[in-house]
DNA sequence: CGGGTAGTAGACCGGTCAGTTAAATTTGGG
DNA sequence: CCCAAATTTAACTGACCGGTCTACTACCCG
């Protein structure tokens, strides 16, 4: 292990410890002026086709897939670009599969708690912009920016780019829809709501999010979600035009 | 004008003419496979910097700033890079001079039709949605895609990377809202709307336009920003909690 | 012990990146 | 017509791009 060839290579080691599942997501405080520096390499400790992705994952949405290069997600990972690619047959597939963490993230971090039933079907999407913006806040306390959707930054850099990326986020959008159908559905069912246009609503409540987050993001301000978190009930759909 | 060197160049010549005021938003069909062809080279009969900003504005909207690079704004714009660098220090401030004109043909062209007096109030609101509308459904029509907000697309691009960038996106996002703000307060004074907060419902009405045509980009289609669009009026946001 | 294989290393490919430099050319005013 | 300023040209820098290739190591199974 003292002889592992990886630690006496010129490639700076680790101050911190990400594990990929929970804190993956931290990057240290910004400096536009020397990006090279901004993040510290991993732990070497993680398979090494996780530390990519994680490598990726945190490169990636701190500035853009285009910005990032697969050399310096290497560096990071502490992987030589050869091993890269005998894990991953491109950049784009790497993506991919760093989307598909992403989404499960979301699905433990902030789904699973949102819509947990000791909430109000309607109080589960308020506690749903809770949690985006105490994320949000978190890593603009950390790092300095506010990052916006990881989602969000990939749909709007890379829908007119890369076909596969664009249809992966599509259907990570569908899924966050409809569990935000559900809620809705069963504020219908217990009388917290009246009847509306579920799909519609819930279509409009994802925009809406997406929407303060990415002006969020513009501001550098995560008070802007909580702000203007608060008119997300207004969004429901009538089922009818009739009014009652 | 015959022996113009550009014109026997190995730079492929135009076959549209894209007037940098009007049409400048134009692009041809994309390719996925093969970038290089898909937008042609610009009329050289326009002023040197005129056509740089021009090719950039095109490029960077259909595609994203990182992508583009200067020697293909050069390309199209059919001018070599010396004189790129004789009219812009760098990248970034061709990005702004292409914001300054991205904001003025957002006036001239959207918003100025938009909040004509001829509406009621209200009616502005759901003008604006249309015209964005229509501007997407036509880029989509032109190019098989939709390219989505040009200021929301950098912001979520450039807003971490780029400081000079996002205020200068986030100042144009303050003054559409100002505009969205105008037609509230003229709404309340006609009592078409009743007392609300202003400023926040302007917000989040612009959030919601982002949102949606964000949204719109990532499912490449425009009906989303129709549909969803008729659910904006339900976020005016109450002056006092008082419910009446 | 032999041999197959998953993983790693590092040089290398053609091409592009943003930006520089200095010289040549065009332009417009006196 | 001449000169100077504005503009354009083309070669160039050093770094980096995504991706390929071959050789080598480490480990597992028989």
């Amino acid at each position: 292990m003292q002889n592992d060839p990886r630690f006496d290579s010129d490639i700076p080691q680790p101050d911190t410890h990400l594990c990929h599942q929970q804190s993956g997501m931290s990057i240290s405080r910004v400096d536009f002026t020397d990006r090279s520096t901004i993040i510290p390499v991993m732990n070497t400790s993680v398979d090494t086709k996780q530390r990519i992705i994680d490598s990726a994952q945190e490169l990636i949405y701190a500035r853009s897939y285009t910005d990032v290069g697969v050399q310096e997600i290497c560096n990071r990972a502490g992987v030589k670009k050869g091993s890269f690619y005998h894990f991953f047959p491109s950049k784009r597939d790497l993506t991919l599969a760093v989307l598909d963490q992403l989404e499960q993230f979301f699905r433990d971090s902030v789904q699973d708690n949102a819509f947990s039933s000791d909430r109000s079907p309607l109080e589960r999407i308020d506690r749903l912009i809770e949690l985006i913006y105490e994320f949000q806040r978190q890593t603009r306390e950390d790092s300095g920016q506010i990052l916006g959707c990881p989602f969000g930054n990939l749909a709007g850099e890379m829908s007119t780019q890369d076909e596969q990326i664009r249809q992966r986020v599509m259907h990570i959008f569908r899924g966050i829809e409809a569990r935000i159908a559900e809620s809705l559905e069963d504020a219908i069912a217990t009388g917290e709501l009246a009847d509306i246009n579920v799909q519609a609503s819930a279509e409009a409540i994802f925009a809406y999010i997406e929407g303060i987050v990415l002006i969020a993001k513009a501001r550098n301000d995560p008070e802007v979600i909580r702000k203007l978190g608060k008119a997300v009930r207004g969004l429901m759909v009538p089922a009818t035009m009739v009014k009652e």
